[in-house]
DNA sequence: ACGACAAATGATATGTTGTAACATGCTACA
DNA sequence: TGTAGCATGTTACAACATATCATTTGTCGT
């Protein structure tokens, strides 16, 4: 069993506590994202499930997954680079915090942290004070890679 | 002269001062997004000035033109709502530093704010840390508006 | 003023991203 | 086994963005 069916496992179990069901397209979506390891967009999705699993995969579908992915919390997308990428905690357990994005730029391989509090809480001050409110603390910032780093060196 | 013909002549300074030229269709792109006072998509654009300058305005020409004026910051594009705002600091002379959005969902309204550096270096630790490198420190924030809180309360 | 050159715009085509609407198929449960 | 609800298939189209080449307009040296 290796990494990806693990984490398929997990997230196989969090639907079934929620009462909702990880169906074949979801996992080979989900699968997908996970083996990638970086953000796709929705139509890299739509090629690499067809390219992998023998039949056409709609674009339709894909969108209609991505949207239950999401709202599973499997998955997130990046408005920043309209691109979806895989929660990199399906497996922690834990519920995940509203997480911060960053995005590689060159390659679109993407980290998700979560920020100090006390720096967010800097940060929902600032927006106060401009009298807006923060809808959600999610970030996504645009940054380059280890990788990308060194290759530019 | 109004507000709007004001900032437009403080643009047109900037323009010539950087040996370029705001031509009459950059002029109605800018006039345009800062009149709407909030963020517009390109289409959005198109249709306002085919509306207001009674002629049809290409899309093509409006993308031309937003890259122009992005270039010369007197407009910002918003990747988080994929849409473009006039920038809020044309007549300030300043020039300015790298700004962060807060972008009302609801109503597209934008405020151009400058968060703390302190923060801002914070949050540049937290990314070092995470072995990225930020791009850029600008930031897009999905916020409420002080009208659209009321509203909504 | 004239011609030459560069910048800006027009026009058309096409690529990319995302949604609407309705038909069909599958699953769970009575 | 019927049936109701969820999931997927199919088609059409809307919205967003870029490529390419033709035409117009502004600039500058002569
Ligand atoms: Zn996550
Ligand atoms: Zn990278
Ligand atoms: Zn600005
Ligand atoms: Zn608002």
């Amino acid at each position: 069993m290796d990494h990806v069916e693990k984490i398929i496992g997990h997230a196989e179990q969090q639907c079934k506590a929620h009462g909702v069901r990880l169906t074949v397209k979801r996992k080979q979506v989900l699968a997908g994202l996970i083996q990638s390891d970086k953000a796709l967009s929705a139509y890299e999705i739509v090629d690499f499930c067809t390219r992998h699993y023998g039949q056409t995969m709609p674009a339709m579908s894909v969108y209609r997954i991505l949207e239950f992915l999401e709202h599973e919390h499997l998955v997130h997308k990046l408005s920043l680079a309209n691109k979806y990428v895989a929660c990199a905690h399906i497996s922690c357990g834990h519920a995940h915090a509203v997480p911060q994005f960053l995005i590689c730029r060159q390659c679109s391989k993407v980290k998700e942290i979560s920020i100090q509090p006390a720096t967010i809480a800097e940060l929902r001050q600032s927006v106060n004070e401009a009298g807006f409110k923060l809808v959600t603390t999610q970030l996504e910032m645009n940054c380059l890679c280890e990788g990308c780093i060194a290759q530019a060196a």
